[in-house]
DNA sequence: TTTGACAGTTCCATTTTAGAACTATAAGGT
DNA sequence: ACCTTATAGTTCTAAAATGGAACTGTCAAA
């Protein structure tokens, strides 16, 4: 599987994969969400190679993820901010910090803390059911096709990897 | 900044991504979610390399997220299953799924849905706050040092690297 | 005795990334 | 006029990661 084809995949989880799912995406991500919006900013902050920064913010920006948006003329200069599709990546952002407060922090605690601005309280983000509101586990959500998906989505991927190796083989 | 430099930031959203933070890992995580448990089916279910594959695994062994179990002597073999550390990791995936199912769609509609078994219906995954139970929004939340942070975090790393560009031109 | 399943390991070519230097435009100081 | 700084890139080469295929070893079944 090539990377390309990943954003062809009947899986949703595929293709957000293939838009944000490089280290230095979901970096430059987290910057966003601290409102860092200009080339040099993302640079310092991350020691991201200018060279790549340059090529991921193109595609954030393609992905209509960022948008480019110019904030002063000769030099002509830009900034990168989040379109809604990007702010809608949010919680994906905190579900990973919260994984990390669980699973990551060493012996001083958490480096950063959350504050609801309706209720004033730090909180940990929870992920319920949008139909009953309780809070969701792995084992009580069943997995089905929908109407997207390919007929037996898995078994034709692998017989066709199978029949591509048999293939070879004569 | 180096890979490994990531697990040790400040920032519990740079450790998580220095553990999951790639593309093969990210997708054998989803394998394992849907109960693939051996090497061969990831192999398959993915077109990964066996190399890549083989390694990817040794890590996600060795942070904790699978645990390695055998299954039959002579010969030996073994399978991969999630920890709970690893089935923590199930808002993570959700949240991916929920973005690419809301922006990555082609006109059939979604591959996958997803049934919440204790109270039957199909739904979508929705953060709320652990506080107040209501849905989060980026907007909604302040972010603020907690003990873990070092003293102006962002600021430190900045100045550290600003220091070099001197040091390297002097 | 051969074939096939399984779980890797090894090897080489190609692609990506790191690291540093270079380009370009303009403001501001001296 | 000349030098420095800020900003946003682009270009170059070496090092690292990945892709692709073949190979190893153990055992069961045909």
């Amino acid at each position: 599987m090539k990377w390309k084809e990943l954003e062809e995949e009947p899986c949703s989880m595929a293709r957000t994969i293939g838009v944000i799912g490089d280290r230095w995406t979901l970096l430059i991500l987290r910057e966003c969400f601290l409102r860092t919006r200009r080339f040099e900013g993302f640079q310092s902050a991350l020691g991201i190679t200018r060279h790549l920064l340059a090529e991921r913010l193109k595609k954030l920006v393609r992905q209509g993820i960022l948008r480019r948006i110019p904030y002063q003329e000769s030099p002509k200069r830009h900034e990168y901010i989040l379109t809604q599709k990007g702010i809608d990546l949010y919680p994906i952002m905190m579900a990973i910090v919260h994984w990390g407060d669980t699973h990551m922090v060493d012996e001083r605690g958490r480096p950063l803390l959350h504050q609801h601005r309706k209720c004033g309280k730090d909180f940990d983000p929870v992920m319920v059911c949008s139909e009953c509101g309780e809070p969701l586990s792995a084992k009580e959500v069943h997995t089905h096709p929908g109407p997207g998906a390919r007929s037996l989505p898995e078994k034709s991927a692998l017989e066709t990897r199978k029949a591509k190796a048999r293939s070879r083989a004569a």
